[in-house]
DNA sequence: ACCAGCTCCTGCTTGC
DNA sequence: TGCAAGCAGGAGCTGG
């Protein structure tokens, strides 16, 4: 699914649609998703105005007036489009919602948001827009990658006396909260750090350096749209292209791009979850 | 407190 | 060509 650049280029695909719009009424065309939908979920969102549409982690979050906020996870395959027209049964470019159109949003403007998941991992939630941070699955969510107070001493502060391989720590949003499998192989590989090396034994440079290249590959992504494997489109339906960006994820047997690196990448399974790395400079 | 494994679900890719 | 197994970007939960 999508993470942290997936779901930033989908927060600004929404943005322009939805901040300042009323919701006029909802279509929930299911009781649940990864989980149900909270009681009364399209009436509580009717007549709503968005005020601010914002990201924590992979989490969107749409700040409502009347207090409340729509909180929403993509999972593994959620997408959101966003037409011009409203979707009726007749008025819809296409007819009418598609298989795995799950939430139609139908805003006053006459915009209509579609939200699509074939694999239902995804969810929607709502909670009081005033104490986000207690919110459940706010809660315990570390750091975000691009937080100033996420520097080198931090990250070995919070990796210290962990036998965990780094890879695992860093997919634990309780740490930094927003990397996925696919940025965390490319920050290793650019960072040149061994996914399996035990997470507390990091030294304060290679600390740094990773911080480094965390932020860098996740900016690059965005500013690339995100990645499209399967599922992931902008709002527009237009693919990202990081994918093509990758130097370690999804490489298996192709030459090491590190400088001065003759090595190949080779695939490996952690945790039952594809990591992808150069034995070779990967340290 | 920590960790590995399981689980939710669909659909694409791979290999026989 | 057909079919079944394997695998996929997440992460909460369970049991050890």
């Amino acid at each position: 699914m999508p993470e942290l650049p997936e779901v930033e280029t989908v927060r600004r695909g929404l943005a322009g649609a939805l901040v300042g719009a009323t919701i006029a009424r909802v279509v929930q065309r299911r009781a649940d998703l990864r989980f149900a939908f909270p009681q009364n979920f399209a009436a509580r969102l009717a007549g709503r105005r968005v005020e601010a549409l914002e990201r924590r982690a992979k989490y969107l979050v749409a700040v409502l007036d009347g207090g409340e906020a729509l909180i929403m996870h993509l999972g593994m395959s959620g997408s959101f489009r966003v037409e011009d027209q409203p979707i009726g049964a007749f008025h819809h470019p296409r007819g009418a919602p598609g298989p795995h159109d799950h939430v139609l949003f139908l805003l006053s403007s006459g915009a209509t948001i579609t939200y699509n998941d074939p694999r239902r991992f995804g969810f929607m939630d709502l909670a009081g827009r005033d104490n986000l941070a207690d919110y459940r699955f706010f809660a315990n969510l570390g750091l975000e990658p691009f937080d100033p107070a996420l520097d080198g001493p931090a990250l070995r502060a919070m990796l210290a006396g962990k036998a965990a391989p780094l890879k695992a720590a860093l997919l634990d949003q309780r740490l930094v909260a927003g990397l996925g499998n696919i940025y965390v192989c490319e920050a290793l590989h650019r960072a040149r750090l061994s996914p399996l090396r035990a997470a507390g034994t990091l030294t304060a440079p290679e600390a740094r350096r990773l911080v480094a290249e965390i932020r860098a590959v996740l900016e690059e992504a965005i500013a690339a749209g995100g990645s499209s494997l399967r599922d992931h489109r902008q709002t527009n339906g237009a693919l990202g292209y990081f994918q093509h960006g990758f130097s370690a994820y999804d490489r298996e047997g192709a030459g090491c791009a590190n400088k001065g690196c003759g090595g190949m990448i080779t695939r490996i399974v952690q945790g039952g979850r594809s990591t992808f790395y150069c034995a070779a400079c990967q340290r």
